[in-house]
DNA sequence: CCAATCTGTCACCGGGCGGTGAATAGCAGG
DNA sequence: CCTGCTATTCACCGCCCGGTGACAGATTGG
């Protein structure tokens, strides 16, 4: 009797398990946003339809029915990507005056390095991107760069590097630099035997990287 | 008749089925071969021990008999990769004499970017490195970066940096920068806008690596 | 010659994956 | 009220993964 009656006992919290409301685009949004996070804090590695589904609290179904797939989802972010560069990385120079363009590689230079410090879903998107050559990543590393390049480009104004120096190429080894460390150190807190951690080893990084854009530019 | 006539005919090539030979340590190098190519060739993404295994055209049960499992057997990569820069990257300074520590860096930086070129299994390697936290990856982390430190230090001799510079942070980023792009390269042909396919391309990279090199250390 | 040992193979397990077809639950308009 | 329509869920498939226990063939030592 005791038995049948805790079985047959009234569920109290049961019908407060709050429905999902029947809402398309806030389910669609739920689903863009948990594979954000999801990617941003696991990783593509472990990066999947049911991983997504799970994190959005609804079916896979519904990836496939809304964003055709993985695909479409990963291009989704990438078209998220855009705004990002706007929302992380000033546009102005921040009332510097920016006299030649040693001023403004220095300064782009640590802007970036702060602005990739800051989002783990930009690093797990690099980190993507130097670890696989498919069709998805391709596309996501392609808004990356875009959004990178045309914020440079805004950023430059009318200033023009130094003749003499393929400004392209130097530029091109920075930026892989900073990228390739600040990756380290979300892994490890190293990178080639120099400590990653406290922000004293950082102001070590950014003072080598100052040194750097400066010796070459002036 | 003819039917059963074919069918009860001398399997002519069936006893030359050539039988794997009973022989642990070969089998042993067979397994860890197959590790190595698997790695190189595919990424760290697939690799698992049943991929060795087929690799290997073995059984996976002899991996974890032989090596412990997956774990073990990265190991047994990590111990090999000591031997590796030994292999791949003179140790000597090729007749030229290295008057200053400039010299010396512009020499090593060249010298690393050519050997991770060349060798796509540290590359993969070092793509995991950037790409996972695991202590198996951290292991095998360890193993390259005494690897690559014990190479500079020989190379080094007596020759010390400029004062007034942190020849550390400095090659830190100089290193990562040659690292992200040689890695870049391997799966886009390109980094932050910059092509990287054919030799030309490759010589303006080396061109600004050793601009940004002297730019320092002058 | 037999028994122990070593090398190698096979079959099987549970589980998670990507993917799909069918059912269900809430909302509109008549 | 019923009838569609749409959002959402469920059940199921085949596949491959890592991992394990039992077995078979060769080798060796007493």
């Amino acid at each position: 009797m005791a038995v049948a009656n805790a079985a047959v006992k009234i569920p109290l919290d049961v019908p407060v398990v709050e429905k999902r409301v029947r809402n398309r685009a806030a389910t669609q949004q739920a689903i863009l946003d948990a594979a954000k996070r999801l990617l941003a804090e696991e990783g593509f590695q472990n990066f999947g339809i049911n991983a997504v589904a799970r994190g959005a609290g609804c079916d896979k179904q519904l990836i496939y029915r809304y964003y055709g797939g993985l695909d479409g989802l990963v291009e989704a972010i990438g078209t998220d990507l855009g705004s990002w560069v706007a929302d992380r990385i000033p546009d102005d120079t921040g009332g510097m005056f920016l006299l030649t363009y040693g001023d403004l590689m220095e300064r782009l230079s640590l802007l970036f390095l702060d602005a990739l410090r800051a989002d783990p879903l930009m690093r797990r998107i690099v980190a993507w991107e130097v670890s696989e050559s498919s069709e998805q990543v391709r596309r996501l590393s392609e808004a990356r760069s875009k959004a990178l390049a045309g914020w440079i480009e805004r950023m430059r104004g009318s200033l023009v590097p130094p003749k003499g120096v393929d400004a392209q190429a130097v530029n091109a080894m920075i930026f892989a630099a900073i990228q390739h460390i600040v990756l380290a150190s979300a892994v490890s807190d190293q990178c080639a035997g120099l400590a990653l951690k406290n922000s004293k080893d950082w102001e070590k990084a950014a003072t080598a990287l100052k040194r750097i854009v400066r010796g070459v530019y002036g």
